[in-house]
Formats: structure tokens, sequence, C-alpha cells
DNA sequence: ACATTAAGTGATT
DNA sequence: AATCACTTAATGT
């Protein structure tokens, strides 16, 4: 495989991006590079030299808590850039969160130094930008929103609902040890909680495994 | 058959 | 909702 994308390619990975001088820097200055599924793409602490656009897969990210715990924060899927990762770029400081790609991803890295100035002569470029700082900027609300008013309920839904999403895939893969650490809650609350979904009609449990079911008429 | 790990449950705070 | 103590179920050796 090619360590370069074509500006053909760009284009049909970043449909949004409309100037051809935006498309042919990106094409020149970014490199492809492939993680495998488990493998750390960028940890606490460290320097942040590249930005990335996903290509393929999904990118957990997730933020160190005061007692070492780690909460999960959101996914990185297709088209998609990582907020924190361009606002670390920008200032210069250490990464806050750990990236992991959840499944084998493919990225394009984007050398640091350039963005600010893309910023300003690219508007689709800015454009993209604040778009993800928005989208991120709401669910990260909606999340405080749940944790603030208690509604684990609420939160494990929308979690497995999310997990699903970027799977593309109704019966997802895990543990409820698993999804209590990404949450922060104890085992025996999501197994609860679990469980109360499943009497709902709403999933199917089993071993490793929680299955979404079809939701009423119209979703 | 036995050990290990995941999940379910009730009681307590 | 957290923690503990315990049971039950599924899986691996």
């Amino acid at each position: 495989m090619e360590d370069k994308l074509t500006t053909e390619e760009v284009q049909q990975y970043f449909p949004d991006f409309t100037e051809p001088g935006l498309l042919q820097v990106i094409a020149d200055q970014g490199r492809v590079r492939y993680f495998r599924e488990g493998e750390v793409i960028l940890d606490y602490g460290s320097y942040v030299r590249m930005l990335p656009l996903i290509l393929t897969g999904t990118i957990k990210v997730s933020r160190l808590g005061e007692d070492g715990a780690e909460l999960f924060l959101y996914y990185l899927t297709r088209g998609e850039s990582c907020t924190m990762t361009f606002s670390c770029c920008i200032s210069d400081k250490r990464s806050q969160i750990r990236a992991v790609a959840e499944e084998n991803t493919t990225l394009l890295a984007l050398p640091q130094q350039r963005l600010d100035e893309w910023m300003m002569r690219y508007k689709s470029w800015k454009n993209f930008v604040m778009q993800a700082y928005d989208q991120r900027m709401r669910e990260l609300i909606r999340t405080i929103d749940q944790v603030t008013f208690n509604q684990l309920d609420v939160r494990l839904g929308d979690y497995v609902r999310r997990r699903a999403k970027v799977r593309g895939d109704r019966t997802i893969q895990t543990t409820h040890q698993e999804i209590a650490d990404d949450l922060h809650v104890s085992r025996e609350a999501v197994s609860r909680l679990l469980k109360a979904l499943e009497h709902r009609g709403e999933i199917e449990l089993s071993r490793n495994q929680i299955r979404l079911l079809a939701t009423g008429t119209g979703g």
C-alpha cells in the first residue's frame, strides 16, 4: 500500500474539502499509517506531532482519571479527526488522552506545523475543524448531563448503541467489566442495568456478548 | 473433572 | 450507586 494519497483519494475520503490547494497540500504532506487492533496510537503525556484523519476503522479515545482509572470519551471513525489532538497541536501541549485502535485502522497523519495556517487559508478546513469541535462538545455535554443526573441507565444505553454503531454490527463482543471500566462504575451496576435493558426487550445478553434488538417502529 | 473467568443476586452502607 | 460475599453459568485445559 502507498504511503501517500492522491488528491482524488483525499477528495473521496473528505468530500467537504473543496479548495484544490487544500487537497493538494493534504495529499502532499499527509502520510498513511496503519494500526492494528489494540495498538496504542497516542498515550498520555506524549507530545503530539501529528493530526490524524481517520480513513478506515475506529479509534477509542479515553481520558485518565485522578485515581488512575480510564474514562471512555468517544470514538473516532472514517472521515473524522481528533479534537483533543488538534488542540494539543495548536497549543503544543502534551496529550491528555489515550487513543487506541478499536479495530484495524488506517489514518492520514498530518504534520502539526501547518495546521493553523490552513485555518486561515482554507475555509473548508476551518469548517471541518469547527464542526468537529461542535460535535464533540455536544457529545460531552450530553455525557456530563447523564453523569450529573445519575442517569446511568441512559448512559449505558447510549454506550451500547454507540459501540454497536461504530462497529456496524448489532452484536458487540465485550464483558460487563470492560464496560464498567469505560463508564467508571461498578461491574455489578452494569450487570443489573443491562439485565433491566434485556427485560425491556432492548438487548439480548449472553457471555461476552450483547446483541441490540431492533427497536419499535420508526426507531 | 477441575480451574478459571464472567455474570447474577442479596445484603449492607 | 459502591462494596462485599456468595452463587451460578460458561469456557478452557
